[in-house]
DNA sequence: TATTTATATAATGATTTCTTTATCTAATGA
DNA sequence: TCATTAGATAAAGAAATCATTATATAAATA
C-alpha cells in the first residue's frame, strides 16, 4: 500500500455518514435500499458514499437484478489498519518514498550542534 | 470513543501532507522549524496541519522557549484503530447511538418477506 | 533596545466535499 | 406496453479544506 491509498481509505473513514453505513453493512450486507430505510437519509446520498467507498476498497457490490447488494470489505480494513500501523513502525530509510526525507532527517542529527533548527539556529528553508 | 471522535481521527489520517508529517514524528518527536526544513514546506502550512493532529488527539505540543516541539501519540493511533475494528464488530443493539438503526434493522429483517427492500418491494421512506 | 528567529494565526482564494434535486437506465410487474 | 422500482449519475449550491501570503507574538540575540 502507499500513501495514496491510506489517503483513500482514511478519507473514507473520516466521515460521519460514511462510518453509519459502514456499521450497517458489518450487521450484514445490504441492498440501498435497505440502507435507506434504515439510516433514513436519501438514496443518492448513500449511492455516492457507498461509491466513495468502494473506490476506496472498504465495500464490494454485487447485482441482483435492479437491485445491489454491497458488503463490508473487513478483511481490507483490518489489513488497511495494519498496514499503517506498520508504515509507522518502519525505519525511513526502508521506505523509498522518503528517501529525500531520510537524507534531510540525517542532515539535521548530524548537524546537531551547529545546524538547522537545533540549538536556536533553525534558519528559514531556501 | 463516539463516532466524532473516529471521524477526528480519521479524517486527519486521510490527508497526504499530515501522512508525511505523523511518519516523520514517529522517527522522534520534532520541532515545526525541523519539520519545515526535511519536508521542504512552508511553516504555516505544516503549523495548521499540526494543529488539526492535535486536536484529533494524534500529536502533542510541547513548548521549549520559542520553539514547539511535537511528539506522536502512537498510544492514542493504536488506540483508535482498535477501537475502530472493536466497534465494527460490536453488536447493533450494544451500541447506543444506534439504537434507532438497530429497530429498523430488526423490522426489515422481520418483515423480510413481505415488506421493505425484500422480495423486491423495496418501497420509498416516507 | 533593535533585530532576528520560531511559531501561531488570520485572511484570501482555489479546490474539494457533501447534500439536495433532477434525470437517466435498467429491471420488474400490472 | 406502460408504470413502477432500484439505483446510478449529473447539476447546483453551500460548506469545509488546503495552501499561500501576510501579520502577530514572544523569545533570543546582537
Amino acid at each position: 500500500m502507499n500513501l495514496n491509498d491510506y489517503v483513500k481509505v482514511f478519507k473514507a473513514l473520516g466521515e460521519p455518514t460514511r462510518l453509519k453505513i459502514l456499521k450497517l453493512l458489518s450487521v450484514r450486507p445490504m441492498f440501498v435500499c435497505e440502507l435507506e430505510s434504515v439510516l433514513q437519509m436519501s438514496q443518492p446520498r448513500i449511492s455516492q458514499h457507498l461509491r466513495t467507498m468502494k473506490e476506496a476498497g472498504l465495500v464490494t457490490e454485487q447485482k441482483d437484478a435492479q437491485r445491489t447488494y454491497y458488503s463490508l470489505q473487513m478483511d481490507y480494513l483490518d489489513q488497511s489498519v495494519d498496514n499503517l500501523i506498520t508504515f509507522f513502525h518502519t525505519d525511513l530509510a526502508d521506505l523509498p518514498q522518503f528517501k529525500e526525507e531520510h537524507l534531510r532527517v540525517k542532515q539535521l542529527d548530524s548537524n546537531a550542534d551547529v545546524a538547522l533548527c537545533k540549538e536556536g539556529n533553525c534558519n528559514p528553508v531556501v
